[in-house]
DNA sequence: GACTACCTGTAGCAACTGCTACATTTCGTT
DNA sequence: AACGAAATGTAGCAGTTGCTACAGGTAGTC
């Protein structure tokens, strides 16, 4: 099944889907290999090093994660900003979305940690996010760059809340943002 | 020099240091040991197992946390939501902070990936740090618990951005705070 | 066919992982 | 002083970690 040669394009979408599954921070090469059908051998050979590995499995899930924006069905225009809030949340809740936010909370853990690979695609991803909803705020809203920001830094928070169990934490912060 | 005997209690303090410095996630009993000055074999002597260990080290982080709060110099009341979520900005930014903050997201990210330990942790500190927002709140604030609920999305956002690097996409957002 | 560049499997190494068996010391109690 | 429980040191085990040396295979070009 598996006799085609493989190159770094070919493997990173399965390791991507492994990552999505299993996390990021404890991916050993050995399971890595199997699940993209090649021995820990190749990942070397193809990426030089594990960091080398990361670094181009952390560029490529950005990528993709800017892509499953651009597919999330485009609301109408919401009329305020926090119905805008309420509806990104409503999306980033979509099960679709949940291994992406468990491994982005690992990417936010390592961009704390001053990883500069993990800082990379953190940023790219948020910038993604960012253009995003500022495409999807109200048509006549007085700001829209600080308002994509505001409703960023509530919709995140909330998306927060909710990986530690806490989602009507979330709703009700959400509920109380002007509009 | 560390003649005396140990137990959990006296070992907690500085295994927390340890891990506040160089990470959980990573975190493995030797090195751990060496720090509190004890051996792996201790370590499991008196916390069972390295699960346990975590666990009892999650829990004192998270008292830590609270107590940390409450020494935090409380600011006078603030004039408004804004102001009161940047005023709580700039004291998350302090350096004392940092070290907690890195170990945030490690915590978020164990959470978000259903660890029960992570998760209790977590939502321990982020009951904390809810109660302290609120009591910071302007005094004639309509309604502080829906109040504090929102300042802590953004501030907690404004952190995330931190983190990534995009420390003026939180500063902008919350700029733009109704107040 | 020969040459060359790329690709891959096998085997293994040194370090580290959590954890344990066994022996010994330390201490409070009697 | 004697006893039992709690605490500790030494040594090691089985499994995993990232990575490498070596030997081949596989393709395209001349």
């Amino acid at each position: 099944m598996e006799n085609s040669r493989q190159s770094p394009d070919t493997l990173l979408p399965k390791l991507a889907a492994h990552v999505l599954e299993h996390g990021l921070a404890g991916a050993s090469l050995r399971p890595l290999a199997k699940a993209a059908g090649t021995s820990d051998r190749m990942l070397i050979y193809h990426f030089k090093s594990k960091d080398g590995l990361v670094t181009a499995l952390l560029e490529h899930v950005a990528q993709m994660y800017s892509q499953a924006l651009e597919m999330a069905w485009p609301t109408e225009p919401a009329a305020t900003r926090r119905e805008c809030a309420q509806r990104l949340l409503a999306i980033g809740r979509a099960p679709m979305f949940a291994p992406f936010l468990r491994l982005w909370w690992e990417i936010v853990a390592g961009a704390a940690k001053g990883d500069a690979a993990y800082r990379a695609s953190a940023a790219a991803m948020m910038d993604s996010q960012l253009a995003w909803f500022e495409a999807h705020l109200p048509p006549d809203d007085p700001d829209p760059k600080a308002g994509a920001r505001l409703v960023a830094l509530a919709v995140e928070g909330s998306l927060m809340m909710d990986a530690l169990g806490l989602g009507e934490v979330g709703e009700a912060g959400l509920a109380a943002l002007e509009g």
